[in-house]
RNA sequence: UCCUCGGUAGCUCAAUUGGUAGAGCCACCGGCUGUUAACCGGUAGGUUGUUGGUUCGAGUCCAACCCGAGGAGCCA
């Protein structure tokens, strides 16, 4: 007699009365001397698999009580419909084998630190909040993907390696690069997103990017990923149009595909549900003027992670703030026609106090002002040569953004600390898994 | 780099004013036919981060260092 067709734990309400091959790891087991619940996971969900003596007999009886958590099992049973079960449907065992064993299996049943999680990241993936997380991750990325490939944007990835920062202050990570000496990670597709919007008119890429800045917070990684479009000849108003219309789309997107992931994830549903268009949108100089009354606020400093949270406080949808004082922005960014002290940028803060997810403007389309930035703010000009050149031959106005992966993840997730959003996190004092 | 908090069993934590180191989970043994991080009983498990100091006596007080967490700055 053939084996019974494998099927997937999601998909096993669909099989009710089948006699069906589950094959995955024991995630727990609840024993008494008859009889054994076996929760079974297989990457698709968790099933309980019940195993009464008098079904199995007892020498796989036997063989089920010996299971350590995490030993790699296949089981073959019946599917049925129960309310007693968690989801509702559970697996009324006819055999079961141990594939694998996993004697002293590391993790518990209760808390873990964080230290000892992260310590432990490559088993602790195999957990139900971590399983969680990445299947949001992956709807994330899939919708960022399809919102700018229905809107014309082509995929062009950034180099990795690069000859020397993209923007002159935050540290970058150094490798030797063979006869040519130092060479850097990257921290910004950006400016090779400008050369390549000057090809093809709408592109963007995607990929990780690296700080070497020695932050030790929750909103902080080394190594994180970004996606940044850049569109050629748009303005700040549209730049802000498509940041707006871009998140909607992630978060509609995640609504639709990962309910039970977010239910979890212990997520209310309810903020995320509010992310529609239009998004407030306010001046740095009205920002300003709210955070006056806070004592310490000075005009004309960036805005501090409390700062972004005592504002996007105010309001249910993500705020951007817009025309920022052009000293804490990068030598790139227009200048307002209207006020040469301001940049034409902007930051995307995400509500519930998650932070700045998106950072982005129009950019300077005039040779002769980046000249004359680049000598300003000392910065060589001999890397950037191949950058002023894009102004040099049909310079046009264009624009665009970078939106940070994990603080996406994290907000739509609603994780305290980056580290949950990325599959192996990387930080100041963790490269270990 | 700076500020704050922490480090006790494999894991999560407790230990009164300085007075002989304790629980749950995990492991192992036993009990229980519908459990929901199952439950009940038992066994095993410790150089209290390291070094030095104060004291009759230090997990507890002092100093330095190491490690971790949160935050500031900087940023996505």
């Amino acid at each position: 007699m053939p084996d019974p067709p494998v099927v997937a734990v999601r998909d096993l309400k669909q099989h009710a009365g089948e006699t069906v091959t589950v094959r995955g790891w024991l995630y727990n087991r609840r024993s008494s001397k008859k009889l054994h619940f076996l929760q079974v996971r297989d990457g698709t969900g968790i099933v309980q698999a019940v195993a009464g003596i008098d079904d199995v007999g007892p020498e796989l009886f036997e063989v089920a009580s010996r299971l350590d958590r995490e030993a790699a099992i296949v089981v073959q049973g019946s599917v049925s419909t129960d309310e007693r079960a968690p989801g509702g449907v559970e697996l009324h065992v006819q055999s079961v084998e141990c594939v694998a064993p996993a004697q002293d299996y590391p993790l518990g049943k209760k808390d873990h630190g964080p230290d000892f999680l992260l310590g432990h990241r490559h088993l602790w993936l195999r957990s139900r909040r971590p399983t969680a997380v990445l299947r949001v991750r992956d709807t994330v990325i899939r919708a960022i993907r399809d919102f700018f490939h229905r809107r014309g944007f082509v995929n062009v990835d950034a180099p990795i390696l690069t000859p020397a920062a993209c923007e002159g202050t935050t540290t970058l990570f150094e490798v030797d690069y063979f006869d040519l000496g130092k060479a850097y990670l990257t921290q910004s597709g950006q400016l090779y997103m400008e050369a390549a919007a000057m090809a093809l008119g709408k592109v963007y890429c995607f990929g990780p990017t690296f700080r070497a800045e020695k932050s030790k917070t929750r909103r902080h990684l080394t190594e994180f990923w970004m996606v940044e479009p850049e569109e050629a000849w748009a303005t700040l108003d549209d730049v802000m149009d498509l940041a707006e219309a871009f998140l909607c789309a992630i978060v509609e997107r995640v609504l639709e595909e990962n309910r039970a992931d977010l239910e979890t994830l212990e997520r209310d549903p309810a903020p995320l549900e509010k992310i529609q268009a239009p998004f407030p949108r306010i001046t740095y100089d009205e920002a300003a003027a709210i955070l006056k009354e806070k004592a310490g606020f000075e005009y004309g400093s960036d805005l501090g992670a409390p700062d972004e949270t005592a504002l996007s406080a105010k309001y249910e949808r993500p705020l951007m703030i817009h025309r920022w004082p052009h000293e804490v922005k990068a030598f790139y960014m227009k200048r307002d026609p209207k006020n040469d002290k301001l940049a034409l940028g902007v930051d995307v803060i995400a509500p519930e106090g998650f932070g700045e997810i998106i950072g982005g403007g129009e950019r300077a389309s005039s040779l002769e002002f980046l000249e004359r930035q680049l000598r300003e703010q000392e910065l060589p000009e001999e890397a950037f040569g191949w950058y002023l050149d894009l102004r040099r031959y049909g310079s046009v106005p264009h624009g665009g953004f970078g939106l940070g992966l994990e603080r996406t993840v994290a907000w739509i997730c609603g994780l305290k600390h980056l580290r949950e959003a990325i599959p192996f996190p990387r930080m100041l004092t963790r490269i270990y898994p």
